[in-house]
DNA sequence: TGTAATGTTTACCAATCGGTCAAATTATCC
DNA sequence: GGATAATTTGACCGATTGGTAAACATTACA
């Protein structure tokens, strides 16, 4: 038996890979990490080419399939090292902390990902989008959790009545999307705005509007109906 | 010159085309959007290929160029033809109208939208999402135009005192998002509401949330801040 | 019913896709 | 400084991509 000819590249099995990390492989991957974002958030996995990528990186092909050995892994890795920063806010919701408060500054927070990493928005809009094949499991599970947890916290609210009563996950999901609609819409949103809002004001007016909507629409001192 | 091996194909200048169309053209070219719909949809542009669309269409990939010259075109015809049916709801917004009645029922029509034709909904997310490269000059032409009318609308009933003093710009992006989530998202929506919400009640549970977040938090019969 | 226009198919093309290979180059460590 | 391991590269692979050529089949119409 002869194997001096294929060798293993070092990168195969992960695990593995995490115990001994060369100062250039950190580079690397990091730099690989940072071009699929740019690529896989631009056109969706489907959409990307590793050719792509690799241009973006400013390395050769084979040299990114050294790293990661398939499209599917750069997805992978990426998904995974941005799903925990992105639920960090909704995390941070308090259930000792005053409600209105909490909504407020989860808005902001969530505002504020949108202007600063819209890349990470569309990466994970464009995969729920084309029926999150890759990531489904991550939304059954530690998704759905975290959020029945929060629900619980909002539906405590209202029970005692902080805030009125309301659907918990369907508050959930129109701040989600009032938001990362500032990342993911952005072009729309540009568009629609015009010249004259072209700077990042659009953001603060954003804030002062979903802030006055949701802290005026779940405000408890008002005869119902 | 010998011309006779090449013969044009009669769908070649979109104008005549329109001029003298056979039943079997007609037919073809919906069965071809229909599955174009489908597939463009679920993947996107650049993710989509046309042997997938004619796969799905049940005809073979020249028989589908034969009717639209090349991928683009399919989109384009797509999209055309969506995109008018798309802003109805909005034209339908009327200034002689009740705000709060006028919102509501844009909200309802919004879902009913998301519930019915989700693909149509995803069809523009996908491309608005990846930088709307193939409709960046329907965002900024009728589409603006239409919302800067309806801004004027709005902003009047709050002049008026109808409503409360809100940005109209941005309680316009807040219904798109808030209601096409549940198309765009639908996969994520699912996943977190679980089994127990697996049929289409969570379309009711929405428009009930949102009706009373968006009617509450810009109702005006209440001390400003 | 014949024929010209319309519609469909098979075979094919060059370009690009994800990925492999082995050789060449560079970094690391004794 | 030399051996060894880690990294990089160009050439290449079969499959798939968007699209074409031209023969073949069907329809519409006189």
């Amino acid at each position: 038996m002869n194997f001096k000819g294929k060798r293993q590249p070092v990168t195969i099995p992960r695990a593995a890979k995490t115990l001994r990390r060369t100062r250039i492989q950190e580079e690397k991957e990091e730099q690989i990490l940072e071009a699929a974002l740019d690529v896989f958030s631009a056109s969706g996995f489907r959409g990307s080419t590793i050719d792509q990528i690799a241009e973006v990186a400013g390395m050769s092909k084979p040299n990114l399939l050294y790293y990661f050995r398939t499209k599917e892994a750069m997805h992978r890795a990426l998904i995974d090292r941005v799903l925990y920063t992105w639920l960090e806010p909704l995390r941070a919701f308090d259930a000792e902390g005053n409600p209105e408060e909490e909504i407020r500054s989860y808005i902001r927070r969530k505002l504020e990902m949108a202007r600063d990493f819209p890349r990470e928005s569309r990466l994970f809009a464009n995969e729920v989008l084309q029926g999150a094949p890759h990531i489904e499991d991550e939304l059954k599970g530690p998704l759905k959790e975290l959020v029945d947890e929060k629900a619980e916290v909002i539906r405590a609210w209202a029970k005692s009545g902080k805030i009125t009563e309301c659907d918990p996950y369907h508050l959930i999901f129109s701040i989600w999307s009032t938001t990362q609609h500032y990342a993911d819409f952005d072009v729309q949103v540009r568009a629609v705005l015009g010249q004259e809002h072209a700077g990042e004001g659009r953001f603060e007016d954003a804030a002062r509007f979903l802030e006055q909507l949701f802290i005026g629409g779940l405000r408890p001192d008002r005869s119902e109906r």
